[in-house]
DNA sequence: CGGGCTGATGTCAGCCGCTGCCATCACTCT
DNA sequence: AGAGTGATGGCAGCGGCTGACATCAGCCCG
């Protein structure tokens, strides 16, 4: 997903072959949903504003909540490889902390995109469900890491899922609080309170 | 929700101001998503066959997924109130437990019904997003129960969601199970599992 | 250098989910 | 009998989304 979101207004200022049509839309889309909430917004505007067709935005986004998701391949791979490359000592538990580090890591630098996308999804419900449907694809995909390392079903879903709770938390907590503190290290404190509630 | 799904066809045997709208319309819906899927059967299609329109379906549901869901208040209320009355001296994660057993209890009478039902859901996935959402939401009220107990954050909710992973993944093994098990056991299983991965 | 090939975009028509607005009808209360 | 209430029907319309076909830029190849 593309990262700038500053005032952008490309209308007819680029041609219609200029690159990076979805990187516009997004950008655009996400501007306008700032601007005047998502729901209000229609893709014929976002398209337009990008100097773009409402027909070319669903050729790159699947629906229009998507154009606001794009970006979670790249983390999900990222928890997926960091639990693969946890050292082979380490339990099922220590493997999706690994991961937890990894992927507190990776949001912590975009902490200004993250806030401002947030507070969009916060307002809709409908963009709830989709965040809800992208944490459950990645828990499903550390489970699948976890099995490869040889965890057995139902431990390697128990132990992805759970480890998901804690990243869905921490996350919050981290785009809720003014001061911000260190990402991963909420993630550290919120296992520790995991593991001590249960 | 309505329970009963065998074939029904009210079309005009019944008249406008007969009563059990809402329960009419669920159960043809279920009827017809399993006949032929949940996409591409229409809303006036169910209208039509429950001898109502369009427009009243939207009257009694807020959108075409809801039809499904509509049953979820009693077990979210089922799962609180267990909370509730735990005893005093329970812990948070032995109230949740509890909760977990009320609710497996409590769909353990519905399986033929939440069978049909889930086999719809597991085909789609605008559904299974509706699904998330409601399980986010049940968690969510079993966290404030937690906080009536004197239960602090983080941890009522971090106990809530484990709870309510606990509640998801033993709920699909039991749908998915050929020969039932019983559910309530299934969950304590589980929960045992849980305990042991963290 | 010219012609086809490919891929991205535009254009248009159309279905369906969903909503607002008002009329209609059954039932109740007085 | 008449007014009031609540559920329903009917209709128009918007916006999300899709399929089918035309159009155009850049590229390769002869």
């Amino acid at each position: 997903m593309s990262m700038s979101v500053t005032a952008i207004t490309y209308d007819h200022a680029v041609g219609r072959w200029e690159p990076g049509a979805p990187g516009r839309l997004a950008d655009t889309a996400i501007e306008l949903f700032i601007e005047r909430g998502f729901e209000p917004t229609t893709v014929a505007e976002i398209a337009k504003r990008a100097g773009l067709t409402e027909r070319t935005f669903f050729r790159h986004f699947a629906d229009k909540r998507e154009v606001l998701f794009g970006g979670g391949g790249e983390l999900r791979d990222l928890l997926v490889s960091a639990i693969a490359g946890a050292p082979v000592s380490a339990t099922p538990i220590d493997a999706v902390a690994a991961a937890l580090q990894a992927g507190g890591a990776a949001l912590q630098e975009r902490r200004e995109f993250s806030l401002k996308r947030q507070a969009v999804i916060a307002a809709n419900p409908e963009l709830q469900e989709r965040e809800l449907i992208k944490l459950a694809s990645f828990a499903s995909a550390m489970a699948g890491a976890l099995r490869k390392r040889g965890v057995e079903d139902p431990a390697a879903r128990l132990t992805a899922e759970a480890g998901m709770v804690v990243f869905h938390v921490a996350f919050e907590r981290w785009i809720n609080a003014g001061d911000p503190p260190e990402l991963p290290q909420l993630m550290r404190d919120l296992l520790g309170e995991l593991k001590a509630a249960v």
